[in-house]
DNA sequence: CCCTGATTCGC
DNA sequence: GCGAATCAGG
């Protein structure tokens, strides 16, 4: 496969929204994670902050004999991407308001166990509702292995979806929805014996 | 081990 | 220009 205009115009659309690079490559098909992130870089946009005063600091010393100099800077401009101003409104429920929803579910779909809503910290829940705003919003048909397949919303409507986040290896959440999912069960009870 | 992006360098 | 191999980190 080679760099068609539409493919790299593909690459950066999706680089721009913030997907990986394998995500990317997956996408476009016939070229791996590296692939996509040479060209990235080919691109020169393999910062994704883009506008601003984004220095390109360190300038190799242009040769690399030594095996292993791991002599690179770690520039991290912490690029807090503005949030663009008022997107819409949300049709029906602009607040999903968090997982307090009915553990009811219509059909008996291969739904991930239903997380014990019972005592999650606040702290956790504000993470988690953080975290909804950017889910990618995944239909039961897009989750895979490697996706967060926490719902939101009600399975009776149309405002509902999964997460959709990077999972964490092994589990079926990304990491809020981890952390809110796996309490470990109350904090008091199983008494070791 | 899973993943991420970054860099190098032979092609 | 391309991207596998490698590196560095979460």
């Amino acid at each position: 496969m080679s760099w068609t205009d539409e493919r790299v115009e593909l690459l950066k659309k999706m680089w721009g929204e913030g997907q990986s690079a394998s995500q990317i490559a997956k996408e476009l098909g016939g070229v791996t994670r590296n692939a996509v992130i040479g060209k990235v870089h080919r691109l020169g946009l393999s910062n994704r902050a883009g506008s601003g005063g984004a220095a390109k600091p360190a300038a190799q010393p242009k040769a690399k004999p030594a095996p292993k100099p791991k002599v690179e800077a770690k520039p991290k401009p912490a690029a807090q991407p503005a949030p663009k101003p008022a997107e819409a409104s949300v049709p029906t429920a602009p607040r999903p308001m968090s997982p307090a929803r009915r553990a009811i579910i219509p059909a008996g779909q291969p739904l991930p166990p239903q997380p014990s809503l019972n005592e999650i910290p606040a702290e956790a829940l504000a993470k988690v509702s953080e975290v909804e705003k950017k889910a990618k919003k995944l239909s039961v048909m897009e989750l895979t292995e490697k996706t967060c397949k926490w719902p939101v919303g009600d399975p009776a409507t149309d405002d509902f979806w999964f997460c959709g986040l990077p999972s964490q290896p092994g589990k079926p959440y990304c990491e809020a929805h981890v952390g809110v999912a796996f309490q470990p069960m109350s904090s008091r009870r199983d008494r070791r014996r």
